[in-house]
DNA sequence: CTCCTCCCATAACATCTGTTACGGTAACAG
DNA sequence: CTGTTACCGTAACAGATGTTATGGGAGGAG
């Protein structure tokens, strides 16, 4: 065997440049050329890592939700508080700065992509319930006492607020600043009495 | 001038085949013989109504955004309390039968082609202003006392959470079915102070 | 009835897209 | 140093896509 290809680390390498071209030039053109040109190889190298583009749009796909996976579970571990946990965790999802605006543009690329791809449906399904069950579980550990169905209706409602916000933050960042998407988080997290009124700061 | 030709109606009906082509096969499969094909005639007739690809994608998006105002505006006047009228027009935004299940997933479609391009951007931008300042005002005519930065920040969550539950149900209308959707609306509002602890119907 | 206008289907065209096939070349074995 | 292996760049190919050009035919004007 010669000793370059380390298989793994390009296929990361070209996710990577499918995010990119996803976040900058939109699904349109998202195309293996403009991948193979974003990741400075070519076709050849593209085709040779996936058998075809599905494959590679599907581990694009999967390796987005394992990068927010392991950020959520960092920033989780690192909360001294279940309060601060719920809320870090929630804020990570919105577009306050750029990585995470562009991870919002590709999650809604994805979504568009996902309509008559039952593989890609699922991949979100899936992902989207180990989303809500994360925040499920910390909306309980703020809120032992909670009857569940209100654990969980707080918890749905946070999450589709949050996505909401991020898709808003992403696509019209002057009309929803950091700033502002923080402020509405904040906002409903009072209002569902899972911090205390007034807060601010990341 | 002969007679046939009805150019708004024929303009309005291959929008609508945009919308279906988008809502059934997504918008990678969005293309100008895929529209001809759901709106029953050739490519001819869409290129002779629309000078090209961008401009019919462009009329279909501000012809969503026509439909969708003039529900809310009817929804507005038939509600008999501030709070019915703020909670009607919400739900309306939400994926809670076939039609606005299908509208959500052309929306998706259309902030996923707005990526790259500063014409449908700025028409997201636009149409999601009015959006803010329906909802903005409604909240404020329910509680005319909040300070106007608690009534649009409350506006804000409110219409950040109406479109993550609507981009979430039509995707997976199995985890979020109408009664969860409305419940996390309800949740919401009552957690927000807007409506009286529980509610159901429509 | 005859022409004439203009609506739109048909088909052609250049370009782009996913995919496949081929071949050069770099790295290791001996 | 030489042969071998397999990585991957190059290029070809079929099909699809946006767009343009051509022509048939249906309705009004005279």
């Amino acid at each position: 065997m010669s000793r370059t290809a380390d298989m793994p680390a390009q296929q990361a390498q070209l996710s990577h440049a499918v995010w990119n071209v996803l976040a900058e030039q939109g699904i349109e053109r998202l195309t293996i050329r403009a991948v193979a040109a974003a990741a400075g190889c070519t076709t050849g190298l593209v085709m040779h890592r996936f058998p075809n583009r599905r494959a590679l749009l599907l581990h694009a796909r999967q390796l987005l939700h394992e990068r927010t996976r392991e950020r959520a579970e960092n920033l989780e571990a690192e909360a001294s508080t279940a309060r601060a946990a719920l809320r870090a965790v929630l804020a990570q999802g919105m577009a306050l700065d750029d990585r995470t605006a562009a991870e919002s543009v590709v999650w809604v690329g994805f979504l568009a992509a996902a309509v008559g791809d039952d593989e890609l449906t699922g991949l979100h399904r899936t992902n989207n319930k180990s989303w809500r069950e994360r925040i499920t579980r910390l909306v309980e550990s703020v809120e032992p006492n909670w009857p569940r169905e209100r654990v969980t209706t707080t918890a749905y409602a946070l999450i589709a607020m949050v996505e909401g916000a991020a898709a808003f933050g992403s696509t019209d960042p002057a009309a929803y600043p950091p700033a502002t998407q923080q402020a509405m988080l904040d906002a409903t997290l009072a209002a569902f009495g899972l911090i205390r009124p007034a807060t601010s700061a990341t």
